[in-house]
DNA sequence: CGTCTACTTGAAGTGAGTCAATAATGGTGG
DNA sequence: CCACCATTATTGACTCACTTCAAGTAGACG
């Protein structure tokens, strides 16, 4: 949280799983492996790099590795035979990506930012996992929010309009803190248009006229191609058709426990 | 040996977890766990009965249990605050359900048809897979393969046609036996046509009419609300805007690991 | 055999896509 | 440091796939 990077990884004890909980208004992030799990990981693990741009692996690629991201944005992309592509999901610090594969990859991960990784052997790893359990039921867990998240998207996807999985994604964004610089409002859009685009299911015109008319209406402020930040949270809420922050629509949303 | 329930189910040898592997053309279904893993989870595991309609859990109650299908057909659903509901998935034959929901279960689950299951205590099933790393390992396996699944979900959500996306949910159910009586072409399709369009992402009446129009095209015959069999494999396959089983397409698709 | 619900069909509306023309950005070299 | 260019993003006009609304029809079940 506090420390940065000085040529090892941001906090230096190896690698590092986040899930993020959410408790009706309360969201809060935590740290799946204890710091011995960690130091256990990190024998295993080296450091990498890559450049925006560069592929860590391709669809279709024996998986030899899991990747855990120290620093930099990541995407995952799938390509539809008719040579489009849909971004599957978008992976940041503490993230893991190339997670079993059942051999193979079953998508292609790509660098959005300059990317620092600990990359992890898949059969060194297995081993680790059989013989440690506490361990491999933290990744089952992390695996298992992975489920939700994927299962969340289907249902934005099948189901939201254009500015609801807009205002859905800036939402994801702002929630990372990694995207805020010394946590003011403003938040750094990573990616480009197109990759937005293909994430939320939309073409990039689309994602384009939905990001102006938030910006017209003055529910949000964008700032050039790579930065926005929030400027009315209760319209921003209503944008994304979720439960507001502050307790203020007493309407008919009170029969389940949501 | 196969000492516990003897007047239980179909394969009664305790539960059974399957997953689907694509090879390129071939698939095959392979059941992830040993006789003695069976034998053990079955120690745990006492059957249930539920009726269609019946709820197994309701999103928010606080998860105690994990179900594997035994026969039957069930559907976890998501209520989207305006009143919508989301169908996230269908569970089959071999599935598991309510699995690792962190506290609480995510979505509501419903069966479609008269369901048997196991039901496995989620605390006890906890500490077997801390004591048994490999049985544990079979479970990851298994919801690493939800996750593509709901992966692939997305994509279909987020990309496919009506056409696509309703011919994609009609392969998903001829694929499984369990669908198929005394393995001719006719297959079951066991829920309505609600469920089905908010699996797909469409309202009924797209779905309806996608349904009328490969049926008029020939590609399907359906055989009232319940019942259809696939005529035309390759216009089928054509409709879903896959690869052909048959080898008989050499358009422009050559160029990555597809 | 009648009634209820689930499904189908048609006509009209609309949100997002498509195509095409600008306009910002940001990287590069003069 | 600025001018230039290649990219990437925005904007507008038009189209189309899916939705919406409104009947009508057919299965299922008592």
């Amino acid at each position: 949280m506090e420390s940065n990077q000085s040529r090892a990884p941001s906090d230096a004890f190896g690698p590092s799983i986040y899930i993020t909980q959410q408790q009706g208004t309360t969201r809060s992030a935590q740290q799946l492996l204890s710091p011995d799990e960690r130091r256990r990981l990190a024998l295993l693990a080296s450091i990498q790099h890559f450049e925006a741009g560069d592929f860590l692996f391709h669809e279709g690629d024996p998986a030899t590795t899991v990747y855990n991201i120290i620093s930099g944005v990541a995407k995952s992309v799938a390509l539809l035979e008719d040579g489009r592509q849909a971004v599957v999901a978008f992976f940041l610090n503490h993230d893991l990506l190339g997670m079993f594969e059942a051999q193979r990859y079953a998508q292609s991960a790509q660098a959005i930012t300059p990317l620092t990784v600990y990359s992890l052997p898949i059969d060194a790893l297995e081993r680790l996992l059989r013989r440690d359990p506490n361990l491999q039921l933290h990744f089952l867990c992390k695996l298992s929010h992975e489920l939700r998240a994927a299962q969340r998207q289907a249902i934005v996807l099948g189901k939201f309009s254009a500015i609801q999985r807009v205002a859905l994604f800036l939402d994801f964004l702002d929630r990372h803190p990694q995207m805020h610089e010394r946590d003011n409002e403003q938040v750094t859009i990573p990616m480009d248009r197109a990759d937005i685009a293909d994430y939320v299911g939309l073409r990039i015109e689309s994602v384009s006229r939905v990001l102006q008319k938030l910006h017209r209406d003055r529910v949000i402020h964008v700032d050039g191609r790579h930065r926005f930040r929030i400027l009315d949270r209760n319209a921003f809420n209503r944008a994304m058709g979720s439960p507001v922050t502050a307790p203020e629509s007493i309407e008919a949303s009170q029969s389940a426990i949501t």
